[in-house]
DNA sequence: TTAGACTGCGTTTTT
DNA sequence: CGCAGTCTAA
């Protein structure tokens, strides 16, 4: 192995990264500011580290992303061939502690078919544990039991740890939740019981395992004699412990990061592993990146200036050496719809000039629900754009059906893949079952599949009908387990399971283009097992079975390629997602108070921070020109509500920012005095707000999809009497039985004989009276 | 059981 | 406004 590149690659980097891939003599800490080259310094650092005579399989390098370990890996395989690339233990935290996991799944307690849990599963899980305990799902959110959970194990902290510490206590009675310590047990015992893990626990189970078994946390010391960490600003608590560990005193460790660009801390992050990396390791050697080749120096001087606001920060002083490019430009509009407007115009305009294509611009927004706007303004001028973050395939709700099935297959004991699918096609096994055979489970300290399988259904209340349904249900999913262990490939396995469950015909019975998408998507399933078998046979490496490819599907992401047509398109996006990315025209829209920041990090000092390290993530993505917008009237959850520009406008320094007001609209006048403005939507003489459209006027909505917004009350209640006759145009007559008000709706209940009793909301039924 | 109507709610996102 | 989750009529 080692076999050395044909040039000498050391020429390609500067001073600075050059000292930082030469020094291995213990552990290392690499500022990288943006743009700087730090995906170029950890390439080389790696093949410089085989060239030394490191054997590649004892090198593990770990990134967030499956995108930036795939990246690394490419340009790894491109200097050394993939024979080297291919051998490095190289991917996310959690599918290479999950490939370690499974092979020591005895000692953490699991078979080695475990599951893992997304966080679908892990809320839908957390959702049945607060009905069972007959709590009021309105206070234990999933979402919100989720979060705590999850920090909880990102911080190494045990349910037992919990239970006992009195301030986690106060907190949650303070948050009338008392019970999340208790909430957080059985959730752990649930998801072993079903032989899952969730997403975090495939960290906490990784420090269980180094922890509790010192021949294992040894053999893996020994075994790995490097190890290289990317965007370490993003590491959390349980990360760093493991890679602590993983390290021992050898030491020999090499991280990169960037605490300007921390912007995950609402996900367990914490920027004190990076700043504080020194205090853990003594003899810590820091290499800064401070030159940036990515942007001009006008972006780069008024994103320094934003980020030097900031108090907690490493000492660094990011510089740019190319042109000095356009200034920033800072524009105001009068109202978001006049914003989407302008940015469309403006991408325009700059295309005539830069003869750029259209892939080079970016435009980047705070919150999804942004998008809607941009994609309209963009859509009416046939500018051709790509949204990036929804829905991934593997979310998709057939997707998941049709997985479910393929995880009982590998794991029956899987709760939350039972559940999903033990109605789905209809068995006739509703939700009183499923209850029955949940508290039989907890009782039993069973999975569902064990009380299906091996406890007396008749004496939890199920009568024969039922546990007829059961069985043929069991037979299924028996069929499956048996076709897994005869050792089918994960290809035939899902032909049969396809075939067999009678999902397709399901699907099949309309034409509508949803249904039509979700067989494409089943079709799609099986193509991608075809694929995964077909590879692993024709390289000749790897499991081509279930459980491997259900170990690689439930940590994919995809954030990445199922872009039909690769025609050049204007990528929008949040400015979370668009880390990593740069483009040589970016768009920054929406740069207000409330938004951005955000109107939740307006209570904390650091949350703050956070928003403005976001912002400068969002400044330093561009290449050539950079465009900050704000309006002043913004639609959102339903009303238009007034806007002022972002503090943050202020941070950045005059010297390298224009200003510049919409020309479209006087902006001296207030927008009632504005006659072009002064209309509103006014129907059916319901209250109406403003609308503050620019480039078109509202157009009534004729469309039915909600017509009880056109409706108008035909009777008030003081019009009614009890006792009185009426004529409905569905139900035909009947009498007026009871009056009353329904949290401020009045209510009539009316008899209408064979018909039966019906409550009817006085504000959208019709009738007459008689 | 299911489709369609209605209510409630509303950061950021990866694995 | 738009989505997800819940309720209700059939």
């Amino acid at each position: 192995m080692g076999q050395e590149p044909n040039y000498n690659y050391l020429d390609l980097l500067n001073p600075q990264q050059r000292a930082a891939v030469l020094y291995n003599e213990g552990p290392a800490l690499v500022i990288a500011g943006a743009g700087s080259g730090k995906t170029r310094v950890l390439t080389y650092k790696i093949v410089n580290l085989i060239s030394c005579g490191y054997e590649p399989y004892r090198i593990m390098a770990l990134t967030f992303t499956n995108k930036a370990a795939r990246e690394m890996k490419e340009r790894i395989t491109a200097i050394l061939g993939d024979k080297v690339a291919s051998k490095l233990w190289m991917g996310t935290f959690h599918s290479i502690f999950l490939r370690i996991l499974r092979r020591h799944s005895e000692e953490i307690g699991f078979t080695p078919g475990f599951t893992i849990y997304d966080s679908a599963d892990s809320k839908s899980l957390l959702k049945m544990i607060v009905k069972d305990l007959a709590l009021d799902e309105k206070i234990y959110k999933p979402s919100v039991l989720a979060s705590v959970i999850s920090n909880a194990k990102n911080a190494m902290i045990t349910p037992t740890e919990y239970l006992l510490d009195r301030d986690n206590y106060e907190n949650d009675k303070k948050s009338r939740r008392p019970l999340i310590g208790q909430i957080y047990k059985i959730y752990q015992e649930r998801c072993k019981l079903a032989n899952a893990m969730d997403f975090d626990d495939i960290l906490v189970y990784m420090n269980i395992l180094m922890r509790d078994y010192p021949d294992v946390c040894r053999h893996y010391q020994e075994f790995f004699k490097y190890v290289l960490v990317d965007e370490y600003q993003d590491t959390n608590f349980s990360q760093h412990l493991i890679v602590s560990q993983l390290v021992g005193d050898r030491q020999n460790l090499c991280v990169v990061g960037d605490d300007a660009q921390s912007i995950y801390s609402f996900r367990g992050a914490d920027i004190n592993n990076i700043l504080y990396l020194e205090n853990r390791y003594p003899k810590l050697k820091i290499f800064k990146l401070e030159r940036n080749y990515r942007s001009t120096q006008n972006i780069i001087n008024a994103a320094e200036s934003l980020i030097d606001k900031n108090m907690r920060q490493m000492k660094k002083h990011v510089y740019s050496e190319n042109e000095p490019g356009e200034l920033i430009n800072v524009v105001r509009t009068y109202s978001d719809m006049e914003e989407a407007f302008m940015v469309a115009n403006m991408i325009n305009q700059s295309k005539l000039t830069h003869h750029d294509s259209y892939d080079e611009y970016a435009i980047l927004y705070r919150t999804n629900a942004q998008s809607r706007i941009l994609e309209e303004s963009l859509r009416k001028r046939n500018m051709p754009y790509r949204i990036y973050g929804g829905l991934s395939f593997y979310q998709r709700k057939e997707v998941k059906d049709m997985i479910a099935y393929f995880r009982l297959s590998v794991n029956p004991d899987d709760d939350e893949a039972l559940r999903r699918i033990i109605n789905y096609p209809t068995r006739g096994i509703g939700e009183t079952t499923l209850k029955k055979l949940y508290s039989a489970a907890s009782s039993e300290t069973k999975s569902l599949w064990q009380v299906i399988t091996s406890s007396d259904l008749k004496n939890i209340g199920l009568n024969s009908g039922i546990i007829a349904k059961l069985n043929s249900f069991k037979d299924l999913i028996q069929e499956f387990i048996d076709d897994n262990i005869s050792g089918s490939n994960a290809y035939a396995l899902g032909q049969l399971i396809y075939n067999r469950t009678g999902i397709l015909t399901l699907i099949a019975h309309d034409s509508t283009p949803e249904s039509i998408s979700k067989q494409e998507n089943l079709k799609e399933i099986l193509s991608g097992l075809k694929e995964f078998v077909d590879l692993r046979e024709q390289t000749g490496g790897g499991e081509t079975d279930m459980k491997t490819f259900l170990s690689e599907v439930m940590l994919a992401t995809d954030q990445d390629e199922n872009d039909t047509d690769d025609l050049p398109k204007i990528s929008l996006m949040t400015v979370h997602s668009a880390k990593g990315l740069e483009f040589k025209h970016v768009y920054v829209v929406g740069v207000e108070e409330d938004l951005f920041p955000s109107s939740m990090s307006l209570d904390s000092f650091s949350q703050i921070e956070e928003e403005r390290r976001l912002l400068y993530v969002a400044i330093t993505r561009a290449k050539e020109s950079c465009v900050l917008t704000y309006a002043g009237s913004r639609f959102r959850n339903g009303q238009t509500v007034m806007t002022s520009p972002s503090r943050f406008l202020g941070d950045i320094d005059r010297r390298f920012i224009h200003i510049q007001v919409s020309k479209n609209v006087s902006m001296d006048n207030s927008k009632f005095e504005n006659p072009l403005l002064r209309y509103n939507t006014s129907r059916s003489g319901y209250a109406s707000k403003p609308s503050l459209g620019l480039s078109k006027i509202p157009i009534p909505k004729n469309n039915s999809k909600n017509p009880t917004l056109n409706v108008i009350p035909q009777h008030i209640a003081q019009e009614l009497s009890i006792g009185m006759s009426i004529l409905h145009d569905r139900f035909g007559a009947g009498k007026i039985v009871k009056i009353d008000s329904l949290s401020g709706e009045d209510m009539i209940t009316v008899d209408f004989g064979v018909i039966g009793i019906k409550n009817l909301l006085l504000k959208f039924v019709k009738f007459k009276i008689l």
